[in-house]
Parts: structure tokens; sequence; C-alpha cells
DNA sequence: GATGAATGAGTCTTCATTCAT
DNA sequence: TATGAATGAAGACTCATTCAT
């Protein structure tokens, strides 16, 4: 809560930091539309038209949210992928490296993946333009092993279907914290690519015998 | 579009399912805030006071929707899934069944997963519980495969990815419904029942060497 | 003032006249920017949902009330000329109901004349074709007459010049009401005719004799 | 646009001229509502603190926009009068003056004639001043010619009426500017005077026969 | 003297919700 | 029962105006 009186004169730069912060702190509390911009003046300690001045309209604002929290979960786990070994390493650098992201970023991790999917503004083309990077990411990484999937298709869905465990398991993982990030990035790694590795291999499960 | 004129006298329960379809129906197409009780009554075609007096505010009527579609989609599961059998035939006719449903019913799905998730207000709950619901039954059926998981936290962690990778697959899906829905859930059922294989088979995926 | 309590229900077409009297008189005395939706809701004697449920935004509004004022006005002075009579019968008959008009609509002069000229929204629009079809008029008039002006720019130009005076001598009319209406449009019509008579009939006034 | 960087020291009255050409530039395309500090202060090449430290508040400055303007265009006139001659050439030489200033300064008149009008403030009044200032003259103008009106009150309504024409005129001409100056004012002139003369001389206007 | 930074107060507009018929 | 009519409360956004450096 904002204590009373007038703000301190500080460099743009600064408080537009400062305001990111609490706007990304109440989007990931409340979501886009219960979010008001009076509780984010409040929380970011200034007045509503310094909110507007710096950063423009309640959509913009979630926008640039969502961009910078991206990004920065991007590099994170851009900085942690060790690109230049086998797409099994690079996956499990990548995944050790976005459960650190999220165990240390909740707010981030809310806003990202809670608050930005359902709005249908203009801010669910970042999100969703986000999400479809990462899937082509994974897809690619999938097609470039040594036994690829066989079809384009099966590659993205599966690569979607890997992305969907990992947003789930963070989710679940907020929940229960006690565990260390390290070993449930390994689980969902070994659950994942063991599982891939039997696919290509040509070890299909299939149904006991009729059908 | 309502029709013109006074509404019918039809039997309670009618008007309430008419109520609920239109609820559903708007609430998957804006989401809980930007739908309107205004175009809700309009679609169900009766008054507003109506509406109240059936279905009570907003926010119960929402919650009403969710645990309608929740009990729906529960149901689809439960009949599809083939009970005395094994773990691994249980979990393909639900996987089944599961896509079955969200094939036939985008709009409950929509709301289900789309909407609900996202809204902080009491019906978070709602659908958490069910989510939940969900979780503990996979990790049920993983704890009484032949050889389960050592702990409980790793058996509900891996449900919970599978039930994330679930949705997400189910989501992308809805964006290339040129694929059967027998197709998209076999191959999820493949890469998470392998790897699940793997992993009680002690045949552990791990990094290279050093580390 | 609005006196407390509920407004009663009263059937929708008499309640948009009140409403629209109400924003007559109030966007005659303030102007459109300075009037408030909240002072013309307060002056109408109902709440805000309802001005904007029965007409909608403020530029709606405003509009509406000049459309309503300029056809009252425009009704008023067709119904007074008496169309198949010479040119100047027409006139004086067109000036007498302009004068009876704004004698006894005050505020509808005023919304019509001060308001809506000067704001730059798509009233201007309105407000400007209206006088525009008003001086047309009056240019076409003079060119029945028994000798028109030479060109069609005169013709313009001296019409928008009674207009104008017409206008003028409303406004000053309304701070000096001891006149009846009759002596008022009279004296612009002598005016106004009379020295058109001498201009028509080569009697140019010109400057005494050097220069 | 203002220029960057930190504005020189200049003497108080050349930066307050300085201001007072961007707010009327500004006053006379926006209006005096849609005008905003921020946009004069910009215009101006100054901040706003400047600006309300030399000329006070916004109406206070839109006041002293209008008294300068005003004071202009009567200099403007009085010039051009010339004094001791008939009221016919005193009234010509002034309608020439009024002409040639309107065409030479498009936002003075457009301040005084179009935006000061409508306002409610307290502008309102030098206005409305200076307009009557300009009907006294006229009117005076009349009573002083060989056969003056009967009444004062005819005197003033005919000036009002001759003031009212003029500024019509005026604002037609701006959007026929094809027309030479002069041609206008003469056309003017004209029309009221030889009207004025009838009148004077008893050839008056009236009605066919009966009423 | 000059300004970037800051704000109180107000405007339009919408929506969930309820009377009164 | 069923509804047209009505409203309290709140939210986004803007602007004239002023500190503090």
């Amino acid at each position: 809560m904002r204590t009373e009186g007038r703000a301190k004169r500080l460099p743009r730069a600064v408080r537009e930091r400062q305001i990111m912060d609490a706007a990304v702190d109440v989007f990931s509390r409340l979501g886009f539309h219960s979010a008001s911009m009076d509780e984010i003046s409040e929380v970011a300690g200034i007045s509503k038209p310094m909110l507007y001045a710096y950063l423009g309209s309640k959509e913009e604002l979630f926008a640039t949210c969502i961009r910078r929290e991206a990004t920065r979960m991007m590099e994170a786990i851009a900085t942690g992928v060790e690109p230049d070994q086998e797409p099994d390493v690079q996956l499990w650098s990548g995944l050790r490296a976005f459960f650190g992201f999220v165990g240390e970023n909740r707010a981030s991790w809310q806003v990202l993946h809670r608050q930005a999917s359902t709005q249908g503004g203009p801010f669910a083309i970042e999100l969703t333009d986000m999400r479809g990077r990462a899937v082509s990411l994974v897809a690619a990484l999938l097609t470039q092993s040594t036994k690829a999937p066989a079809t384009k298709l099966e590659a993205e869905s599966l690569a979607a279907a890997l992305v969907g465990a990992g947003e789930s398991l963070a989710d679940w993982w907020l929940d229960h914290p006690e565990e260390p990030a390290g070993v449930v990035a390994a689980r969902l790694m070994n659950l994942v690519w063991m599982g891939f590795g039997d696919l290509v291999d040509g070890n299909v499960w299939h149904p006991p015998s009729r059908r």
C-alpha cells in the first residue's frame, strides 16, 4: 500500500521498472480484467496519471509486462541451454533452466501462463506467438534427434504435449515446493525422453490384443 | 438472438437447461469477464430477472456451468474407461474418451480449460478441484501398475505432467482438426506410457557423463 | 434538480423526450464540452445508465438534439413561408417565422446557433449543412427575383450576409425582448430588401469621388 | 514542435508574445476546451511551469488572447477609418479595414468569432463587450447620418444586423477566398447602405396589399 | 529562471443487479 | 410468472495545475 504523500522524484527508467514490477505483481494475482489501474498505481506508489504517462493504456501496460517477462524467461532458458550438444542434452538443460526460472519468478510465470492466454486482446497474440516459438523449438529438437518422428505433424503434436506437460508440472510444483527444481525437471525429462526414445525405436505400446 | 415476445412458460428444468446452454456458449466465446448477463439472457431468450431468479448471480452461474460441464466430461470419460482392465488399458481408454469428448464439445472444453483457470474468483476452486481429481485418478492408475513409482510425490507429479500434456495436446488439436481423435490420443498414450514403462524398469535417462 | 428516490416508470417515448428536453437545456446553457452527462441526467431526473440506454453517447445525444431542434425550426419556417408568392413575400414570411420560432424557443436557438458551430466533432457537419441549406434557399430566392444578382457568387455571398444578419439580429433581440417579433423581422426585411432592390436596379453606392 | 533543449532566457515581453502567438494558434485550431496547456506550451517551445508563470491559468490566457486580438483588430479598423468624412465613407472604410484584417489574420478571427462566443466562462464577457462596442460604433454612425433612424432601438438593431452580416460574410469569404477583400466589402456596403438609405427616405417595403 | 516529474479531481462509459408493473 | 425500466458502483482515461530539483 502506498504511503501518503507525494512520491519522490525518480529518473524515468527507475520509475518505469518500479511500475512494471507492480503491474506484474497485480496482474499475476488478479488477472487482466480484475486488475485495476487504480490498484496498480497504488502498489507502485504513484498516481494514475504517472502510470499512463509512462506506460500508456492498460492494454499496452499488460502487453509490455508480457513482453518483458517472456523475454526474461526466454533469455534465462537460452542462457541455460547448451547449444552444441546432442538434442537430449539440449532438452535437458532447457528444462532445467525453465524450472529454475519458474521457481525464482512465480509472478512472471503466473502472468505468462495463467493470465495472458485467456484474454482476447492484442496480447493473446504475443503469448500465442511465444508459446508457438517454444513448441517449434522443441519440435525442431525432436526432429534433429537420431531417429526423428515420421511426420511434421507428429513432431509438432508431441512438442505441444511436452510443452503442456512442462507447464502443468510447473504449476503443480508451485503447490509442492518441497521438491528441488532439478528433481522435477529430471522427472519430466525422463518421462518424455524415454517415451520418445521407445517411440522412434519402434517400441510401440498397443492395446492388448483385439483392437 | 432472442425471438420476439414473451417467453413461454416452461418447466423449470427445461428453462434451466436452456439458460445454461446459452451461458456456456457465451462464456466460452467471450470469457467470464467479457461475457455480460445481458448477452446471456438474450441468447437464452429470456429476460434478465429470470436469469437471476433461476441461476443466481453471475459468479454462481459460471460456477454452475463449470460444474455441469466438468461433470459431463467426467461422465463421458468414466463411461469410456474399461474399469477391470490393466492400468495401461484403462489409461488408454480414458484418453480416447477424453479426446472424443473434447472433439465433440468444443465449447465445454473452452469453458473448462481456458476460461475457468484464469479467474481468481470462487470458481477457480471448482476447477482446481476437478483437475485435482483427474490428477489423483491418473496417479492412482500409475500406482496400481505392475511397477509403481517409488514415491507418492513422484506418481502425482507424473500424473500432473500427463494431464497437462493432455490438455495442451487437446488445444493443439483444436487448431489441427485434420487428425482423427484416435491418432492424437494414441500418440500421447505412446509417449507417456513407454516413457513411464522405461522409468519403472530402471531405464533412466541421464546426462552424458560428467555431471 | 432531481428529487431523491427512484424515478417513476415511464414509457420509452416519453422518457426519451424528457431527456432530450433536459439535454437541450443543459447544452444551450453550458455548451457541449462543459455540459456533463451527470448534469444532464440530473436535470432529466434519471440516472446516467438510462441516459446511455436511451440516447447513446454524449456525441450521439448532442447530434440528436441538434437534429431535433434543427428540424423543428426548419418545419416552423417551412410552415410559415407562403410558397407560391413573389420572392419578397416568401422572404418576408420566412423571416417572420424565423423570428417567431426564436422568440418561442430560446434554448433551441442557443443550441443551434451558439453551441454547435464551434465543436469540431461530427455534429459540426450537421450544423454546417443546415446553415448551408438555409443560405442556398435564400440565394435561390434572390436569384428568382425579378432582377437577379449577376453571378452565382454574388447571390450566395449576399445570402450569407443576410443569414448572418438574421442570426445576429436574433441574438440582439434576445437581449432586447421589449420589441415584438414582427417589428424586428420587418426591420431586417426592409434593410435587406430595399438594399437588394437598389442593388439590382443599378443604384449603386460608391465612394464620394476620388478613389 | 518544440526544439530540444533548454529554452534561452529571453526578455519577458518577447517570451510573452511568443507564448501568446502559440496560444492563439492552438485556440483557433482546436477551440478553448480541446486546446490543452500541454500543446500550447509545446508549440510555444517552453515548459508548462513557464506558461503558468507568465500568463496564469488557462482561462486567463484565453482572455488575454482575446483581448490582444480584439485590440489588434480594433486598431486595424480604427486606423483604416477616415474619421472626418461623411458617415457612409466612414462605414465603407471601416468595412474595408475589417475584411482586410480578417483576410490577413485568419487565426485571430477564428479565435474572436468562433471560439470565444461559445464558451460560457468569464471571457464571454470580454467578447460580448467588444462586439457591443462595435455595434455601438456603427449605431452611432447611423445616427449621425443625414437622416437618422427614428429610435435608438432601431439604430441599434440595424447596427447589430449589419455587424452580424459582416461576420457571416467574413466566414463565407474564408471558404471562398477567390474573391478579393474589396469586392466582398463593397458588396456588403451596397446591400446595407442602399437598404438603409431607402429606409430613412421612407421607401419602405411592405407586403403586397392585404396583410 | 526553467523544467521534468507528480497529482487531485473529474469525465465518459459499462455492468451486475433489482424494483414495480 | 415474466419483464421493461431503473440504478449504484466502479473503471479507464485526461487535464489543469504545482512541487522539487
